[in-house]
DNA sequence: CTTAGGG
DNA sequence: CCCTAAG
């Protein structure tokens, strides 16, 4: 996938090559190609034939060597900061696939792309060897750097090259004994041998010929050598090179007389349509790729020599070629960058953070929503598991919802069972041991052990009356259960409460009586008198730790204005509450009972209250009045 | 702590 | 419900 600017006439010249001097060349021409992984030939897009057309201008006198060089410089360093990490892993990987496996590249390219870099680690094998002996010297980027003074040593390097002057002779050395440790004729430097083109010459299909007969072709053609050894990749350069275009096939061609003749008409030229989808990724990530004027660099093996500059870019074209630590890094910070524009993380992590977020909130986490939330679970479930979940959920905010009900206190108090906070702790109350016993009670009930259901029928088995009264009302016995299951919770609130109270920072939740505890109320009253509420309390409302004594005295002091004000008058009709549905209007069963009994009981107590309720109700201070005052 | 009462 | 005051 790289861009290159073919050009004849340089390769032509760089080479000293026939074709120059036969005049058999057309003006020069440039075409600028992508070269694909396996070789093909690609279009360029548009932005790289501008960027190209544009070098181009700038130079408009490539031509000698030198300038050649700065080319390469510029487009290899061009090539690297665009070039793009898969575009790297490929080429690396392209070049492995090209020393080692010839024919299977192309399968190979697309497989070897996914692995992580295993293989191509094994690129530079031959030129690891010095890698290995020079460990860790300036990190990934000198692979190369050692390479090439390996190379001189060792001569083990897979590429040549050739245009690089500055590094020509360690190429050619490298080359040559690549060249002297592979088979077939070994091939000097560029400098140092006469291409062989008499193999260009007849009827030659290039599917017919070896790597190295392809090699010399190549030779013959671009009037260097090359040590890629895959045939794909030399046909095609062998057959563009001939044809001056980069419409060539992969094979079925024929070199006739230095021409080509493509036999097989099927090839269709790789496109962008046809590109795999990594690549065509790749492509647009990359502005382009280009190899100096006269693509002499074999595309594998260029990267190998080059200046330390050129060498860290290479490195970091093949990225994954060569060292683990820099490469690795480089590759990612280059994907990093190639993929920001795209990634744009900043927002997209907003979006990741805040979907997680939700989640976490939804699913878990953060107390304070999540109170919100079990409180809407709360509301839509029912019952003991509910609780329990609350439980377990809810837990640091203490927040005094009353809405959110008993869902606080069970989770605070779960939490502590599992483990104690001091920070919690000291936020909620002073003991938790206190509240601890209730909120098992409590969560016993919830769970069904209804232990305190129990005792509180006991509790009520014990006063005849209550049984009367539950009798009475087949309802109520409805409502009591109700109350026992929402009690329970509110119950530990209610815990809260007291501790808070102290410090007068919490508010003992709220909590609605129910009709059965108003019941259990005017029983006790009935039974204990008015007044008792310590009493009554203890016997009748064991169950309900919630209710205070205090809290019984306000009900009943409650209980008695509702009397006065709803029995008396009937004739009003006047029941504020009546109009709120969800609010249960004590029967008047109830009420009648309270006022018998607040009748019945202290005169005392009467008159103060008819005085004073004279004062909100003349109704209920007539009510009161007749019967309080004798 | 329990009551009573005011808010 | 809370708070306070008086027993």
């Amino acid at each position: 996938m790289e861009v290159e600017t073919l050009q004849d006439a340089e390769e032509t010249k760089n080479g000293g090559n026939d074709f120059e001097e036969n005049g058999s060349l057309d003006p020069v021409v440039y075409q600028l190609v992508r070269v694909e992984g396996d070789g093909t030939l690609v279009p360029p897009t548009e932005d790289e034939v501008l960027q190209i057309e544009q070098f181009l201008d700038d130079k408009v006198d490539l031509p000698s060597i030198d300038d050649v060089g700065n080319v390469e410089d510029f487009f290899t360093n061009d090539c690297m900061l665009l070039k793009e990490p898969d575009f790297e892993e490929g080429y690396s990987e392209l070049e492995t696939n090209g020393e080692i496996h010839t024919q299977q590249f192309d399968a190979d390219l697309e497989v070897d792309r996914l692995k992580p870099s295993d293989d191509s680690l094994d690129i530079p094998s031959k030129c690891t060897v010095v890698h290995d002996h020079k460990p860790d010297t300036e990190q990934g980027d000198n692979n190369i750097v050692h390479q090439d003074n390996a190379s001189t040593e060792t001569p083990k390097s897979t590429v040549l090259n050739d245009s690089c002057s500055a590094e020509k002779e360690k190429t050619d050395a490298c080359s040559r004994s690549v060249n002297n440790s592979s088979t077939g004729p070994s091939v000097s430097g560029v400098t140092s041998s006469v291409p062989d083109f008499s193999i260009l010459r007849g009827e030659v299909c290039l599917d017919n010929l070896t790597i190295r007969e392809l090699q010399e072709a190549f030779r013959a053609t671009f009037g260097r050598e090359t040590t890629v050894k895959d045939k794909l990749w030399l046909k095609r350069r062998i057959t563009m090179g001939l044809t001056n275009s980069c419409d060539v096939q992969s094979s079925g061609c024929v070199v006739k007389d230095y021409k080509i003749v493509c036999k097989d008409a099927k090839y269709e030229l790789p496109t962008i349509g046809g590109i795999p989808k990594a690549e065509v990724e790749a492509t647009s990530l990359v502005r382009y790729q280009v190899l100096g004027p006269g693509n002499e660099r074999d595309t594998p093996s260029c990267s190998y020599y080059r200046s330390e500059d050129q060498q860290r870019s290479s490195n970091r074209l093949k990225g994954v070629s060569t060292d683990n630590d820099e490469s690795e890094g480089t590759l990612q910070d280059e994907q990093g960058a190639a993929k920001r524009l795209r990634k744009p993380t900043k927002r997209y992590i907003e979006e990741l953070s805040d979907t997680e977020t939700l989640d976490s909130t939804g699913k878990l986490s953060s107390p304070g929503k999540r109170v919100a939330h079990g409180e809407v679970l709360l509301r839509q479930r029912v019952t003991p598991l509910q609780e329990v979940d609350s439980l377990s959920i809810t837990y640091p905010t203490r927040k005094d919802t009353f809405g959110g009900f008993s869902v606080h206190v069970p989770y605070a108090s779960r939490m502590r069972r599992g483990r104690p906070r001091r920070n919690f702790i000291s936020f909620l109350d002073d003991d938790p041991p206190v509240e601890c016993p209730e909120v098992q009670m409590a969560v016993e009930t919830m769970l069904g052990k209804d232990g305190e259901h129990v005792n509180h029928k006991n509790a009520e088995k014990k006063g005849g009356h209550i049984e009367t009264a539950e009798k009475k009302g087949g309802h109520i016995e409805t409502a009591d259960n109700k109350e026992i299951h929402s009690i329970e919770p509110e119950d530990i609130c209610r815990t809260d409460a007291k501790t808070k109270t102290k410090r007068g920072l919490k508010r003992k939740h709220h909590r609605a009586w129910t009709l059965s505890e108003v019941l259990k109320l005017v029983d006790g009253v009935a039974q204990f008198g008015p007044g008792k509420w310590s009493e009554i309390r203890r016997l009748s409302f064991a169950s309900y730790s919630y209710r205070t004594s205090v809290d019984l005295k306000d009900k009943w002091r409650n209980l008695l204005r509702a009397s006065q004000t709803q029995l008396s008058p009937e004739n009003d009709g006047v029941c504020p509450r009546k109009s709120n549905p969800s609010i249960i209007p004590i029967p008047p069963a109830i009420l009648l009972r309270v006022k018998e009994l607040a009748e019945l009981q202290p005169q005392a107590g009467n008159l103060a209250a008819a005085i004073k309720f004279s004062g909100q109700s003349s109704k209920a201070a007539q009510g009161r009045g007749s019967s309080g005052f004798p």
